[in-house]
DNA sequence: TTCCAGGGAGTAT
DNA sequence: ATACTCCATGGA
């Protein structure tokens, strides 16, 4: 596929923690979406894969947001835009919603490394096995197969406390054949709400399966590394009272993280969500 | 060993 | 509404 002009950053775009399960082997980034794993890789302009059709690819890796667009509508400071300048042709990739609301309720008070192993676990124990160039890949276990599980099955993953919430949450949608899909069509704060409802589930990995699988790209997620940007780059924009207690490093309250929230969606805009990436993964190789 | 992690829920004010 | 506490585990 022939991206034209089309900016793409498959490598960063894959390993900035906004999606889990995808490895590079070689040159080809190997992954299981859409039920099925398959490989892409960037040749010079082009973007390469198998096992996938091309319109997949298109929606998955969303090579319909003009970020050349998005890029002039958030880029309001020269922070921002040093971010955007070092890892141009990061995109947010369109997960599966129910895959991605698992993942980040798994993902809560966990490193990046720690949540790939407790996703892979999940996915080798109550997914489907299925093989590309003599590699075994696991499918994201379905809603059913997570409600039918055991709280035991789910600490061996490594869920910890997360175990309960997963499989409340996985009954849930199951028993209730719940559409995630369907939220959609709502806007971004009812949808919010709905998403909030679910077990294991509050406003930061709400605004997570908004902005990754949702297309609520004003969706502006905080967690400690976003606060550790905001506080190093963006201070001076908050209230007083708030930014001192970000100073403090102490545990945000439900208010707390409106107030950054909604900072982000005012300041950024309708892509906030675009630069929230940008911004988290920049803070992360900092160091 | 100690600290920290893509936070959220439960409980007491 | 707000503050405080606990949570289960593994990576650095």
């Amino acid at each position: 596929m022939k991206l034209d002009g089309v900016p793409l950053n498959l490598d960063v775009t894959l390993c900035c923690g906004q999606v889990f399960r995808w490895d590079k082997k070689g040159d080809w980034w190997y992954g299981v979406a859409g039920g099925k794993a398959l490989k892409v890789r960037q040749v010079s302009g082009e973007l390469e894969f198998a096992n996938a059709d091309a319109k997949f690819v298109e929606t998955y890796f969303g090579l319909d947001d003009d970020l050349q667009e998005i890029s002039a509508a958030v880029g309001r400071d020269e922070h921002i835009r040093q971010a955007l300048r070092e890892f141009w042709g990061l995109r947010i990739i369109r997960q599966d919603p129910w895959e991605c609301l698992i993942s980040y309720i798994c993902a809560t008070y966990k490193n990046i490394p720690a949540i790939r192993h407790m996703l892979l676990s999940l996915s080798s124990k109550f997914g489907e096995k299925t093989v590309l160039d003599g590699m075994e890949f696991f499918t994201f276990p379905a809603p059913e197969k997570l409600a039918g599980a055991t709280a035991k099955d789910l600490l061996e993953c490594g869920l910890g406390y997360r175990a309960k919430y997963v499989l409340e949450t996985s009954k849930r949608i199951f028993e209730n054949d719940f559409e995630l899909a369907s939220l959609r069509q709502l806007p971004y704060e009812q949808a919010k709400k709905q998403i909030c409802r679910f077990a294991g589930v509050g406003p930061k990995v709400a605004d997570c399966v908004l902005l990754f699988s949702l297309g609520k790209t004003e969706a502006f997620p905080v967690d400690r590394w976003i606060e550790r940007v905001i506080l190093n780059h963006y201070v001076e924009k908050l209230p007083p009272e708030l930014a001192q207690k970000l100073n403090q490093r102490v545990g945000l309250t439900n208010s707390d993280y409106a107030k950054l929230n909604l900072f982000g969606r005012e300041y950024f805009g309708e892509y906030a969500g675009y630069a929230q990436e940008y911004l988290y993964h920049y803070e992360r190789m900092k160091t």
